[in-house]
DNA sequence: AAAAAAC
C-alpha cells in the first residue's frame, strides 16, 4: 500500500504528517498528490471526509517550500465557499507547514480588514479566502493575483449553489493562466461545473472518489413521519419529538448536529433544547463570526454536545466523531441531505442519521430517496407508543413560571393546551430515562400537571402578541403555510389523530407512493 | 423558500 513517504513530499511536510499521526494516505490523497506535485491540474470529485483538504495542502506546501512571496503578490490561493471552511483549511496549513517558514493570510468576511491588510502587504505564500472578501481586497487595490502559481477551488458545487460562480470566474481572470496550476474540487459535476472546469483547467488529472455519503453503509438512516395534532402546534410538537428521539438514543448519542432549514428555527430549537437542559448551541450565518468560531470550537473539543445548525454547517466542516445527525427539517434540496448526513459515519465509523418528516415535506423526502436510490427506513414515532393509561395522567407541556414565560418567545407556548397528543408527549418526557438526559425537562414536567387550561390560553395569547412585536414576518409566514395546506393536497386524505391512525402513505410501498 | 457570502 502507498505510504506518505512514497509520495515525494517535502521531508519537513512528511515530518509534520508523522507527528499528526498519519502514515497512509486516503485514496484521494494517494491519487491527487502525485499529479499535483508534477505541476498538473487536478480535478477532484470528492466530498469532505475523504481527506480532500490534505490532498491539496500537502502538495501545495511542498511546491511552495522553495521561494519567497513578494508584497501583495500571493503565490497561491485557496477559495472556499464559507468562512468556517476557509478557517479550517488555514488550520490544515498550520498543521502541515509547521516545520517550514511559509506565511499565510486568511481573508474572510465578518472580521476586520486591518490584520488582513498587514499580512497581504508583507507578502504571503498562501492566501485562503472566501470570494466576497477577496474581491473586496482586490477592488481596494490591495491585492495582485498575477503571481499565483497554485490556485485551489474547494467545494465548487457549493460555490455554484451559493451563486459564487461569476465571482470565481472573475478571480480566475485575475490570475495568469499560463503560469497558474489549478486544483479544483467538487462533490458533484453539475453541467455548470463541467463548463468551468473545461474553461479553466488544462488537461487535468481527473480523480473520482466514491461518494461515501450517498448510501454509506456506516450510516444508519431513519425517518419519522410526523403529523402534528394541529397545524399551529407542529413546531413545538416537532421539538418534543426531537427530544424524544435524542433521549431514546441515550448514551449512544455522544454528540450530534441538528439541522434546521431556517435560521429562525435554528435559534428556536437551540433555545428550546437549552431550556430543557440539553447542552446545545446554535450556529448560522446571522451570528457574529467570532461567536460562530467559538461555538464550533466547543463542539469540536466536546464541551458542546448538540450543535443546532443551518446549512452553513452542512458541508465541508470537519467535525470528527459526530455520532448522530438529526434532520429537524427535511432539506428542500435533496443534495443537501447527502451533505448533512455526511457529517456522521465518517472515516469508517458508525453514525446515525434521523429525520423528522411532516406532511408538507413528503415531496422533498421522495426527491431525497430518488437521489440516494434507496428508501429511508420509516421509524416508529416514539410519541405514539405511550400507553393510554399513561396518556390519561400525563401533564401538560407547559406550566410556565414567571421566569420561563419570558422565554416563551421560543415558541413552546403554542403547544400548551391539553389533548391526547400533548399529554402523550409529556408522559414520554417524564420517563426515568428522559429525566437522566434532561433534568430541566423533568423538573418542568413535575410542576406542570396542575396547570389549568384557561390559564394556558391566556398565556398563549400573551406569548403570541410578544411574537408579533418581536418578529412580525414569522407569523405571516406561518399563516401563509396554513392557507396553503388547507387548499392543498392534504384534502380528503387528512390523517386523523396520531395514536391509532396510520397515515395512509405509510401503508403504501415506495413505488406506489411515487406513482401516486 | 432559505441559506450563504462583502461593507
Amino acid at each position: 500500500m502507498t505510504k506518505f513517504s512514497d509520495l515525494n513530499l517535502n521531508p519537513k511536510v512528511l515530518k509534520a504528517i508523522n507527528e499528526a499521526g498519519y502514515e497512509t494516505p486516503t485514496p484521494i490523497q494517494a491519487e491527487a498528490i502525485p499529479p499535483a506535485l508534477e505541476g498538473r491540474d487536478v480535478l477532484g470529485i470528492a466530498q469532505t471526509g475523504t481527506g480532500k483538504t490534505a490532498s491539496f495542502t500537502l502538495p501545495m506546501i511542498t511546491l511552495l517550500a522553495r521561494g519567497r512571496a513578494r508584497a501583495r503578490m500571493p503565490r497561491s490561493l485557496v477559495l472556499c465557499p464559507t468562512r468556517e471552511l476557509a478557517a479550517q483549511v488555514a488550520e490544515n496549513f498550520d498543521t502541515y507547514a509547521k516545520h517550514l517558514k511559509l506565511t499565510k493570510a486568511l481573508l474572510i468576511g465578518g472580521v476586520s480588514f486591518k490584520e488582513q491588510d498587514v499580512a497581504i502587504d508583507r507578502g504571503v505564500d498562501v492566501l485562503i479566502a472566501t470570494p466576497g472578501r477577496l474581491l473586496d481586497h482586490f477592488e481596494r487595490g490591495k491585492l495582485i493575483l498575477s503571481d499565483v502559481k497554485v490556485m485551489v477551488v474547494d467545494e465548487a458545487d457549493r460555490m455554484l449553489d451559493m451563486g459564487f460562480i461569476p465571482d470565481i470566474e472573475r478571480i480566475f481572470g485575475m490570475t495568469n493562466p499560463l503560469t497558474r496550476q489549478t486544483l479544483f474540487f467538487s462533490a458533484t459535476m453539475a453541467p455548470e461545473i463541467e463548463r468551468i472546469t473545461n474553461t479553466f483547467l488544462s488537461a487535468p488529472a481527473r480523480i473520482e472518489v466514491a461518494r461515501q455519503a450517498t448510501t454509506s453503509e456506516t450510516i444508519t438512516q431513519g425517518v419519522v413521519m410526523f403529523k402534528a395534532s394541529r397545524r399551529d402546534r407542529e413546531a413545538s410538537e416537532k421539538r418534543k419529538l426531537l427530544r424524544t428521539l435524542i433521549d431514546k438514543e441515550g448514551d449512544k448519542c455522544t454528540n450530534a448536529i441538528i439541522f434546521c432549514n431556517r435560521k429562525m428555527d435554528v435559534d428556536v430549537v437551540a433555545k428550546s433544547l437549552k431550556k430543557y437542559g440539553y447542552n446545545a448551541s446554535p450556529i448560522h450565518g446571522d451570528l457574529e463570526q467570532s461567536h460562530r468560531m467559538k461555538t464550533l470550537d466547543s463542539f469540536r473539543d466536546g464541551s458542546l454536545r448538540f450543535l443546532v445548525a443551518s446549512d452553513v454547517a452542512a458541508r465541508g466542516l470537519d467535525v470528527p466523531n459526530v455520532s448522530h445527525v438529526f434532520n429537524f427539517d427535511v432539506p428542500s434540496h435533496a443534495e443537501d441531505y447527502v451533505h448533512r448526513i455526511g457529517r456522521t459515519g465518517r472515516a469508517g465509523r458508525d453514525g446515525t442519521a434521523m429525520m423528522i418528516c411532516v406532511p408538507k415535506d413528503e415531496k422533498n423526502l421522495a426527491d431525497i430517496e430518488r437521489l440516494v436510490q434507496n428508501e429511508i427506513p420509516r421509524l416508529e414515532n416514539p410519541l405514539k407508543t405511550a400507553k393510554p393509561a399513561e396518556v390519561a395522567d400525563g401533564g401538560e407541556e407547559k406550566k410556565y413560571t414567571g421566569r420561563t414565560r419570558r422565554s416563551s418567545k421560543s415558541g413552546e407556548t403554542r403547544s400548551k393546551t391539553s389533548d391526547k397528543v400533548a399529554a402523550a408527549t409529556d408522559t414520554q418526557a417524564a420517563t426515568p430515562e428522559t429525566n437522566v438526559q434532561a433534568p430541566a425537562a423533568a423538573a418542568d414536567t413535575q410542576t406542570k400537571s396542575k396547570t389549568d387550561s384557561r390559564q394556558n390560553k391566556s398565556d398563549d395569547r400573551r406569548a403570541n402578541s410578544n411574537d408579533n412585536r418581536g418578529k412580525s414576518g414569522d407569523n405571516r409566514s406561518s399563516s401563509r403555510s396554513n392557507n396553503r395546506s388547507r387548499g392543498g393536497r392534504d384534502n380528503g386524505k387528512t390523517v386523523v389523530g396520531l395514536g391509532d391512525h396510520l397515515p395512509s402513505f405509510i401503508a403504501l410501498s415506495f413505488e406506489e407512493r411515487r406513482a401516486g
